[in-house]
RNA sequence: GCCGGGGUGGUGGAAUCGGGAGACACGGCGCCCUCAAAAGGCGCUGGGCGAAAGCCCGUGCGGGUUCGAAUCCCGCCCCCGGCACCA
């Protein structure tokens, strides 16, 4: 009689030998074997593994594993993505300093990782907040620099009064600080970005590079660049003659312009609204708009306006429309100032009605009449075109083409495009976080640092409390540098990068950390990548691969790469939630994985993520429970102890089950369907249970069946491989099974014997019986004879061996 | 409003192609083992009718195509995610 199941018992066990023997290290430059890149998101280091740990590397482990022992060459990294604001707040609050908090989670972290028995190649582990990486970050900064690609400019910022520090669009999350929930204000500051709007096209076109990505993503990548496709046009002044342009997408509502609109900043408004006499109420609104947060404003709903007391002419009529400044048309878009179409644009009609404006239909649906003062909302339906010229009569989807066509050949305007993504604002006023390495000179203006000074490393003894400056600003030894061309005084740039810069290249490290020659070896990159599967959590579906889309783009157009797309092939895991609603702390409903694993063992709670439901979908871990598959994990060790002991081949039929599972389970780890492979597991040691029981062998069987476990559990898999079964080396190490098409193929099959599509009786068939057979057999089984009564039978359905179908009149 | 995904038992979920709806589990009920409990094992478990054989109904709702629809088509309803004064 075997030993009962003891995780607590193998588990560590395990893990310290692995470790040991560098058992998951990958094979080096002169490995045979096929390469397979699997890559999970770094980890954050906030504290110990949460829940969405579990899972994610429940999921991210099974992968690499499987990918193994289907004899590929697998480099599987870890490291941590260690800068950030996270670790800034929670080291004031202890009073400790950020570095000290982020390398004691990180070790946390990695021990909780070794304990949960995920397969990492430890060699190559890295933390962005090292020196040693994050001289490459300031050294990618600086060649986006030379390329136009980072810049700075005095610009209007989310700004989170709690943290101090300016928040990017992305985390702005309803107009609150995503980070701590505090509501967002305006400020204006000189920011650097990137200029990730140079490749908003590029980023849509190469979507085509990703097949395997979710709709969901892709859609959530599209719906973030936001492309318009439309017409710029020009109006011109009438009082002085300026040409002002805007984009619509309606140019075939040209003719209904009754007014025209300018963002209370746009640079025109000053001179026009002096020259009309509304300057002063202009201002006025100006000044209270900038105390409005940027997030406040767009939320707004005000249709008020300032006359500014000029006219600016139609195009394609020459008429002549009154000119206002109003809040809801926003600077940031377009051109700044829009063409007002009350007729067949929701805004402008409400805009027209509370100003007292008049409303013009030039689009009216096939065969209606429709009477301006009648409409209590804009047609912005389409329609056919009326008084509009010589347009009239034109369906409008086709007249958006002829209107841009006829003012091109006019010179009025032209085909454009309009997106709304924004260049990436990359500035932190915080100190945990990679130093933007530029130097201010009174006399050079901007300097980058040389190469050959890469680092410009973070100094250690800083007052980190936020006060709005960076706490970089207050070092003077780190802000007074010689300017590296004129020799003379000057000062460092003070603010940090975003985090999302750091993480936005990471997998390109991983492949030789400890090079301090060059951020990564091309080589390298050039025999791995792209990366073979990217897995991780939904909540980076835009910001972080948005990001690392584009600087792998920018590294091709530097000639560093040969691709374009960093992940062709992307898994986003669900959350774990708890009772329908997101574990926080500010709800108290946290659940630690650590616990659970010390009491069920890792084996058990990744079988219970994996069981649970498809990979993409949120698990509710009240819905769920370890204690299932924990019990079935302890049937497993028995009959693969107790058939480890018989000797004899297994009954045919077992193999036949055993050899299709592998066809099945095989299948569907390419597909990452982990739930229905559990259950097809679990089937077959329920009849490897019976057949035990029998008393009959099932040694090959079990065989299969802990090598097919080994990727989703591996610690039960090594010890029932090498213990129970005596086999030499690890399991993971050993080659996946191979099933034997003969012993998978079914031999007989249940036949339906449907009576009019309903379904009366199942026979047992030979899988290739023949037609005229299945009929036969389908016509003279008791069920369809009862079924048919005196019935005719008119017509036969056959689609042997599966189904007969027995049509009556 | 626009874009994307989804709706299957008490619960989580199965069902490559248009061909057995509910695999595999959780929970529940009954039984075996046991002094007892735990653990383990066995059986039943979508709804209705029926003693049973069996019959009827059933995959959000309403239509349609088909010998046959969870699956395809049309029209709705609801839920989830993204975007949104974006001109």
């Amino acid at each position: 009689m075997a030993r009962p199941y003891d995780p607590s018992e193998i588990e560590p066990t395990w893990a310290d030998r692995w470790e040991a023997e560098e058992l998951y290290a990958a094979g080096g430059d002169d490995d045979p074997r096929p390469r397979f890149y699997a890559l999970d998101m770094f980890p954050y280091p906030s504290g110990d593994l949460h829940m969405g740990h579990a899972e994610a590397f429940a999921l991210g482990d099974a992968i690499p594993r499987f990918k193994t022992m289907q004899g590929f060459n697998v480099f599987h990294p870890i490291g941590w993505d260690s800068f950030g604001l996270p670790a800034e707040n929670a080291a004031i609050r202890r009073g400790i300093h950020p570095k000290e908090w982020t390398y004691a989670n990180i070790e946390r972290q990695a021990r909780s990782f070794k304990r949960y028995g995920v397969s990492f190649d430890w060699r190559t582990r890295l933390h962005t907040s090292d020196p040693e990486y994050y001289r490459w970050t300031q050294w990618l900064f600086l060649r986006l620099y030379e390329r136009g690609l980072a810049y700075r400019k005095l610009a209007p910022a989310n700004w989170c009064p709690k943290d101090q520090t300016v928040l990017a669009n992305e985390q702005v999350v309803g107009g609150a600080c995503e980070r701590c929930g505090t509501p967002v204000v305006r400020k204006d500051l000189t920011q650097w970005f990137f200029k990730i709007t140079d490749y908003a096209q590029a980023l849509l076109d190469d979507m085509s590079e990703l097949p395997g990505w979710s709709d969901r993503v892709l859609t959530m990548q599209r719906n973030w660049i936001g492309r318009s496709d439309g017409a710029e046009v020009d109006f011109e002044i009438a009082e002085t003659g300026q040409n002002v342009t805007v984009f619509t997408t309606r140019p075939d509502t040209l003719w209904g312009v009754t007014f025209f609109v300018f963002a209370p900043e746009h640079p025109m408004v000053e001179e026009l609204g002096r020259m009309g006499g509304s300057w002063d109420q202009v201002r006025t609104m100006r000044d209270s708009l900038q105390a409005t947060p940027l997030t406040a404003r767009e939320q707004a709903e005000s249709r008020e306006g300032i006359l500014l007391g000029v006219h600016a002419v139609n195009p394609v009529n020459g008429e002549k429309v009154p000119c206002f400044v109003a809040p809801y048309v926003l600077m940031e878009y377009g051109t700044g100032a829009v063409m007002g179409v009350p007729g067949h644009d929701q805004r402008d009609f409400e805009f027209a009605r509370a100003n007292g404006l008049p409303v013009r239909v030039v689009i009216e649906p096939e065969g209606e009449t429709r009477d301006p003062d009648a409409m209590d909302r804009a047609w912005d339906h389409e329609g056919v075109m009326v008084n509009s010229g010589l347009f009239d009569g034109t369906p409008s989807p086709a007249g958006i083409g002829d209107v841009i066509r006829w003012l091109e050949s006019e010179g009025k305007g032209r085909a454009a495009v309009s997106y709304r993504l924004r260049d990436w604002l990359i500035s932190r006023q915080r100190y945990w976080g990679c130093p933007i390495p530029i130097i201010h000179c009174p006399s050079c203006g901007e300097v980058p640092v040389p190469d050959d000074q890469l680092p410009v490393e973070l100094p250690e003894d800083v007052d980190v409390s936020p006060t709005g400056e960076s706490p970089l600003a207050r070092d003077e030894g780190f802000v007074n540098v010689t300017c590296p061309e004129c020799g003379g005084d000057a000062k460092r740039d003070t603010d940090t990068m975003d985090t999302f810069v750091d993480s936005s290249w990471y997998y390109y490290r991983y492949l030789s950390p400890r090079d301090d020659r060059q951020p990564f070896d091309s080589e390298a990159v050039r025999r791995w990548m792209p990366v073979g599967q990217y897995t991780g959590g939904i909540e980076h579906a835009i910001l972080h691969l948005l990001y690392s889309r584009f600087i792998t783009k920018v590294l091709n157009d530097m000639g560093m790469i040969p691709f374009r797309e960093p992940f062709p092939k992307l898994l986003n895991q669900g959350q774990v939630i708890l009772g329908g609603a997101a574990m926080s702390k500010s709800r108290g409903n946290i659940v630690e994985p650590m616990p659970i694993v010390e009491k069920y063992g890792a084996d058990t709670v990744r079988l219970t993520m994996l069981f649970a439901n498809k990979p993409e979908d949120d698990i509710d871990w009240a819905d769920v429970s370890p204690h299932g598959v924990h019990d079935w994990l302890g049937r497993v060790w028995r009959v693969v102890h107790e058939a480890g002991e018989r000797q004899g081949e297994d009954p045919v039929e077992l193999r036949r089950l055993t050899h299709r599972t592998i066809s099945r389970v095989t299948d569907m780890y390419e597909r990452f369907r982990f739930n229905v492979i559990v259950a097809q597991l679990m089937s077959l040691s329920n009849e490897i249970r019976a057949v035990l029981d029998d008393g009959e062998p099932a040694r090959e069987s079990v065989t299969a069946l802990v090598l097919m476990l080994a990727p989703l559990a591996p610690f039960i898999a090594e010890e029932l491989w090498r213990e129970a079964l005596g086999q030499e080396g690890s399991v993971h190490r050993a080659r996946w099974p191979a099933f034997d098409p003969e012993l998978a193929r079914q031999t007989t099959v249940t036949l339906v014997v449907q009576v009019d599509g309903k379904v009366r009786d199942r026979i047992e068939v030979p899988t290739e019986v023949s037609e005229s057979e299945a009929e036969r057999l389908a016509r003279s089984s008791t069920g369809a004879l009862r079924a048919i009564g005196d019935r005719r039978v008119v017509r036969v359905v056959a689609r042997p061996p599966r189904l007969v179908n027995l049509v009556t009149g």
